[in-house]
DNA sequence: AGAATTTAATGCGAAGTGGTACAAAATATG
DNA sequence: CATATTTTGTACCACTTCGCATTAAATTCT
């Protein structure tokens, strides 16, 4: 399936590699200040040559975050193994989220999504879209995960699993927000080891 | 003190008028999307004296940011009258925030701050700052009230003001965000309740 | 009234924007 | 080898961008 050869020339550039240079000038610059040019300097491809495999400057932007929307959730789904305690399960979210949105050039990045995608969100309703399901995805593996932590009696039996995630959530929106607003590594690592407390406040392990 | 007539031709408009018109293009569009023929428009202020009386785009928007962060210090001061229980007091904080992060045209408008300036704040040293400080200050205030509510033993002693002040500010940059993700208003009156009941678990009132 | 000073309005200009037309190059097929 | 097909690179286009130079208007001071 992947050894179709295809007619004509073939590319001389590997789509992956390329969404992914892109996707650090979205990261740096946002949306609406990255240019083409920016963009055709970081990937070594032509304006023409991008707008081919990728279309114009919003499917390409889509693309990047939908890449990013899916390591994430990957890298989410490894941080929940069942087999570890809930507490060290948020811990190991928190910690990698923080690698990710503290390596940055000038300034932490934070997160591509809750960094740019918000900002566009309102005029731009596929963006909406990609951040609206991003967000409720998270939310949703991170519910799954605590629902479990119930019936396994990590947590008591009166939390309520929905709303436990959604802030388990929101201390991981606060990191992004803050990260880009400068926060000390220091400060955001208190931040999120406060948040493992208050979710699991209860927890006897 | 305002009365102070200055020589030339006075101005034909209200600088404070203007900088709310200003302020809602950037809320929708965000700094980057937001030219200087959209600001024009919406203050009914020609170029040239937006920037006589402004400075550049960059001032312009950073004096909106700051409006808007000041206005949002005062709301917080009355929400947090400390002759109610804190329990009320975040509630009507929140209460206060989703009025103003739900009201929007085409999608809700979320925070101007978390919403826009958190884009921009990369690359750009000053409105990194201005977040950086309006991110803190708020939660300085949020502080110094639980603080007092640990004095008053509305709060257990154990509890920790610092971390629990930013673990509520943490649900309100949530909001923000989810808001301009597009969740429903229900959604974020959810959140917004569990916040309080989290944040205030140990409470006794 | 006339000079000085500040604001308003028109319009310009150099640079940058997203997107594309077109021809050259590289490959598969017949 | 010729043809079809896809990608690449150059150049270009119409449009928008921000900022300013310049002139006209409105007010205060002398």
């Amino acid at each position: 399936m992947k050894d179709e050869k295809k007619r004509g020339r073939p590319r001389a550039f590997d789509a992956k590699a390329t969404l992914a240079k892109a996707r650090d000038v979205f990261w740096d610059r946002g949306f609406a200040a990255a240019s083409l040019d920016n963009l055709s300097a970081a990937t070594n491809l032509n304006r023409p040559s991008l707008y081919g495999a990728f279309g114009d400057k919003e499917d390409l932007y889509l693309d990047t975050l939908e890449g990013y929307r899916q390591d994430g959730m990957d890298a989410l789904a490894l941080a929940l193994d069942p087999s570890l305690p809930l507490r060290d399960n948020l811990a190991r979210v928190y910690e990698g989220a923080l690698a990710v949105y503290l390596h940055g050039e000038t300034a932490a990045r934070g997160c591509l999504l809750i960094g740019t995608a918000t900002v566009e969100a309102v005029e731009r309703e596929r963006v909406r879209e990609v951040l609206g399901r991003s967000l409720s995805d998270f939310d949703g593996e991170i519910e799954k995960r605590i629902r479990l932590a119930v019936e396994s009696g990590e947590l008591s039996e009166s939390a309520d699993p929905q709303m436990l995630a959604r802030l388990a959530s929101a201390v991981m929106h606060s990191l992004a927000v803050r990260a880009r607003a400068g926060d000390s590594r220091e400060t955001l690592e208190a931040i999120a080891r406060s948040g493992v407390e208050l979710i699991c406040g209860s927890a006897r392990s």
